[in-house]
This record gives C-alpha cells, sequence and structure tokens, in this order.
DNA sequence: TTGAAAGCGATACCAT
DNA sequence: ATGGTATCGCTTTCAA
C-alpha cells in the first residue's frame, strides 16, 4: 500500500541512506537532492511505516488507555481529555474497556504488553482487579491511575479528595437539620470506598449522629440496584429524611424508587450525588452533588505520564484534587 | 524488556526457528522439546512483539476509530461497543477523537495511515470534513461509516432511519393536535440533516401544515445555543406550541430556556428529542423521543469491518436500521 | 526433526 | 555529500 524508503530512492536514483537524511533534515546532504526527494516523496505519497520505526527504536509511541464501561458515563469526557493530551504529546491512544464482560483482564494486560505500548493511564472500576495494574507494574510498563486509589501500587496515582466528598455531602444535610440519613455507599473494598465512607462518619460523629445500621449500604455500580436499594430503605420503619449516594448515576437510581414510593425530593427525601455529571443539573430533581475536577486531573494525568515517557524520574505518588459541593434543589431541611 | 525468541533459544540451547515452531504449535517439533520450550516461555514471561509480527505480515491488527467528542454524548456507549466487538475479532482499538480542537483532521488520516492501521470505523461529527473519509478510501483503507452519511464515499455506511426519524416526531406532535411547531434542527449540509428535514417536512405537508419561517432554525451541537435559539423562538409573536428537536442533549438546552420563560412543558410547550440518550427518561421532563438501535448498529459496524478485513468483499451499501418513537411525558396536546 | 537465511521498513553507524 | 551494512523481533522458505 503505502510506498517505502526504498521505493523513493529506486526513484530518485540514490541511496536509502540520502533519502532518510533529506527527509529527515540531517545536514549532510546538498539541497539540490534535498529538495529533489522532497518533492518525490511527496508526490509518491510516502508515509513513514511507524510500526517498522518502533522496532528499531524500541518505542511505539503508543499508550493504553484503560477504561471504564459506559455505565460510568463520565467515562467519555476523561477519554476525551486523555486522548487529546496524548496526541499532544506526540502518542496514539490504545483504547481498552475493561469490565466489558469480554475476555478476562489477563487478556487486557497481554493485550497491552505485546502491543508493546510505552505506557499506560488507567480508570480503575469496579471491574478490573487490583492485580492488573501490579502486573503492568511488575512488568516494567509506565503507569498512572486516573481518578482512583489502588493499594500498594508503585505507581503515580491521581485521584479526588474522596473522604472530602463524604463529608461534604454529609456535613450539607447535616446542616439542613438532617439526622436520619441513608447512605448507598461504595463497597468498603476499595480504598475510594473507604474514604468516602470516612468522611462520612466522621461528618456524623462530630454532629453526634448514631446511623443505624440499616442506613449504611453498599451498592454495586447500577441504576436497576440502586432502585431496588433505596426500596427496601424507604421501606424502613423509621425512613430517612436524606440520601446520601455514592454517584449521580446512582441518584437517578434513587429517585426512580423514590417517585414509586410517592414520595417527593426535597420535600420528603433529600438526595446528594457524587460526581456533577453531565446533565445532572437537569435530572429531575436538579441533583445536589460533589463536582470533581475531571478535566483537569485527566490533564495532569497525562502530563504525569508524558513525564515519565520522556525518561523524567516521577515518584509514584498520589496527587488529590479539591472537590467542591454544588447546592441544588435535591436537597432541603427534613419536614418538620 | 520483553525477552525475545532469540533469548529462548539461546536458554533452551535451540535455533529460533524450533523455538517459534514449538511455540505456534506447528507439527514439525518433538513433543519432548515443544514442552520443554513452552515451559521455559512461560518462565521467562515470554510474549510475542506484535510490532516485529505486523512488519512481517504487513498487518497491524490496529483498528482507527474516529469518534465524536463527548457532547454528543451517546458516543461513549458507541466506543465501548465498538472496542468490545473488534477485540473480539482479534483487533485493538486505536482511538481518535475528532472535532478535539487540537490538531487538524489532516493530521488524523496522517496519524492513521502512519500507524498502519488495517481498518477504520468513523462516526462522524459536524467537525470532520467529509474529506476526511475519501482521503482514507483513497489511500485503500478499509472504512465503514457509523451513524452517518457521507455523500459519494465508496464505503459502507451504518445508519438510523433519519427520514423516519423526523417524520414519526412531527407526526406525533400532528396528532396530538399540534399546528404550530418549530424545528431545531440538523443543519442541512449534511445528508442526516436534509433527511431528518425531509421527512419532518413530508408529515408537515400531509398534515397540510404551513409552517412560518421563523420556526425553522438549524442548530449547531451545543446546549448553550440551543438554549439561545429556543429563547428567541418563544418570544416570536405567534410561538410555537412544540419543539421538535435534533438530538436530546439539544432538548435539554431547549428545557432551559422553556423553564427561563416561566413556561411548562408539556402544558405550554411539548418538546420531541431524537436519540434517546442514556438519562432522558430522567430529565426534569421525561423526554418523548426517537430511538436509534445503537448499539445494534455498532455490532453491525464492526462485523462489516471484519468481514472486509478478512478479505471478503463487501458492498459499499448504505444499511439503514429503523427507528421508533418513544412516548413520554414531555408532549401533550396543545392547551386549548 | 532441526537449523540457516532472507526479508519486512526504518535507523544508526561506518566507510567511502 | 553519499553509499553500504547490520540491526530491531518475528515469519517464511529452503536446506540439512
Amino acid at each position: 500500500m503505502g510506498c517505502t524508503v526504498n521505493d523513493i530512492a529506486r526513484a530518485a536514483g540514490v541511496s536509502r541512506s540520502t533519502v532518510l537524511r533529506a527527509l529527515s533534515g540531517k545536514p549532510d546532504v546538498s539541497g539540490e537532492t534535498r529538495d529533489r526527494i522532497r518533492a518525490l516523496a511527496a508526490e509518491m505519497r510516502y508515509r513513514p511505516n511507524y510500526i517498522a520505526r518502533s522496532l528499531t527504536h524500541g518505542k511505539t509511541n503508543l499508550v493504553g488507555v484503560i477504561a471504564k464501561p459506559s455505565i460510568y458515563y463520565a467515562s467519555h469526557s476523561v477519554i476525551e481529555a486523555v486522548e487529546r493530551g496524548l496526541r499532544h504529546g506526540g502518542y496514539a491512544t490504545l483504547l481498552f474497556i475493561s469490565g466489558n464482560e469480554s475476555g478476562t483482564d489477563e487478556s487486557l494486560v497481554e493485550q497491552l504488553m505485546k502491543n508493546r505500548v510505552d505506557g499506560v493511564i488507567a480508570v480503575p472500576g469496579a471491574m478490573t482487579p487490583p492485580a492488573t495494574y501490579h502486573e503492568l507494574v511488575e512488568a516494567g510498563v509506565k503507569l498512572v491511575i486516573l481518578d482512583g486509589l489502588i493499594d500498594d501500587l508503585a505507581a503515580p496515582q491521581i485521584t479526588g479528595d474522596n473522604y472530602k466528598a463524604g463529608r461534604l455531602g454529609a456535613e450539607h444535610l447535616i446542616q439542613l437539620g438532617h439526622r436520619r440519613i441513608a447512605c448507598l455507599g461504595i463497597p468498603s473494598i476499595s480504598t475510594v470506598g473507604r474514604e468516602r465512607a470516612r468522611g462520612v462518619r466522621r461528618a456524623f460523629d462530630e454532629a453526634g449522629i448514631l446511623v443505624p445500621d440499616g442506613f449504611f449500604r453498599e451498592v454495586t455500580f447500577n441504576e436497576t440496584a440502586a432502585e431496588e436499594c433505596t426500596a427496601e430503605i424507604l421501606a424502613l420503619p423509621e425512613r430517612p429524611t436524606a440520601l446520601l449516594v455514592r454517584h449521580d448515576v446512582i441518584a437517578r437510581g434513587a429517585m426512580r424508587a423514590v417517585e414509586a414510593a410517592r414520595l417527593t425530593i426535597p420535600e420528603d427525601i433529600s438526595i446528594v450525588g457524587n460526581g456533577d455529571i453531565l446533565g445532572s443539573d437537569m435530572f429531575r430533581v436538579p441533583l445536589t452533588t460533589v463536582r470533581f475536577p475531571a478535566r483537569q486531573m485527566a490533564d495532569f494525568c497525562v502530563d504525569t505520564l508524558l513525564k515519565m515517557l520522556s525518561g523524567e524520574d516521577v515518584e509514584p505518588e498520589t496527587t488529590i484534587f479539591d472537590v467542591e459541593l454544588v447546592v441544588r434543589a435535591s436537597t432541603a431541611p427534613p419536614r418538620a
């Protein structure tokens, strides 16, 4: 298909070496031959074969990006920012969506390694076992974790302040006067889940609030599951007056359940989401939520990886980005 | 980093050829050596270098995917389906987001070609010039267009029935009794835009409805622009009783404007969206919209490309998928 | 059954 | 200023 350096060399009646010199702007060529060869290359629509180049350089200019499935929603704008950043930095994005049912994640590491990616950016989802990331690091791949926190991983990690996120949401409800607050939380197997819960508990403790056990739930990332879980909570003898929910998408499920129970938001039930996804201001009831600086985090993540790829030594530190509460219509004081 | 066939050959005390035969399960090896070599390879964590393999095969097993930016929303689930399908078929996804400000699209074709992708799946957005696709075809790249329609392109194209989509929405409003219907349509430079408009006009014609010029608008894909455009329409002397909107995301902008004008949906204004994006049933007012079988379209698209990649001759035909109206709360008869 | 050699396309280095 | 050659890691073909 594409023509090669050899083709050009033959057509120009010079050696391959000369062609290379002309094309790459190296010094040792006569201006005349250089121009002639360049014109010829353009005419023949020559495009250097990156594959071949990779082989000699030992560098593919490929970065593997492991993303979460679309139910996570925010994913796409993150991928977008990452792709743009990588492209700017001279890398192409090899995309893998993890937890996409098909194929084990063993094959994910496998794929990445076989394609000899220069680095990897991973946005951890619940479906990807942490071992995946450890394997990558052990294999010597340059890895940065975006919007997640993997225990004991020797790689830079970028994350939002989940402790603060939990705390902000809880404090907001407490200030509004709520005392019976239920949580649809993140499973505590993950560090993110534990941090979020720690923030919530801290706020409760400071306010001297005791929450019944049935009010602390862990829900998988699934709108329908959230709906069912919320229905159960609403059926509890002493119903909560507010819901602290792990994510805006989950809040949507919760809203459905509240509606189905013929209760109203925020009069009967206040809801706090998390993530401030695109459109949560246009939910049935505009959602009060916690905003993470997703774009900045993505940019910082790309910068970090690019530094590592350029040979710089980057400490495998965790960088925590600040979060903020966005108050909208889904929260109000409890009914008197 | 990774060890090579040579390393294994040396470690095993055999030739490279033997190692290859053992690893690839070719017949001509003694069972004993084969097992020994395989064990060794596993132990040394050998992973074949796809880059090198590509060079000899002249096949990279890379498929370029050109996607729209995240404002388009539905994008991510489409990318997800495409990635999964490609991975199943033995290909990796090289992702490019077009209209991502950075870099011209010339560099897009450039990137694709330099990386020697075996094929390309493109989801056309307004920001990508059609020339991009023609260049690709001319360069001999195997291309399939997903959810778009490019004029005179010698490549298979998969699209939803945009004529019907326009018609369904309009007919629905007409049946409800609306006669003053405004459109926030797709610019008619695109075939998709023209088809959609054709469907709408056809429904109007059949009902004998004459729509004032000011009621036909073309809006760029942008929530804020949609908001402004809607505000203008609402300020018109004889306000419409219904809005036919090019996309669910645009409907969100329209909803904002309606709210700002202190009008209610659907009592004062009915709204019909398009696309049935995830969550449009949980909009401020659950949105009546037209559903495209996005997942099936993506799957079909991948299948088509995989066929082409396997050497099959595929006709460059356009395949049109059926669409359906989803009636929710944003539409009702006009006020008497 | 096993080994050797050529080649994919580009590069770096040595030799002219 | 230009040409030749080995090399990257793997595959294919031919030879032993």
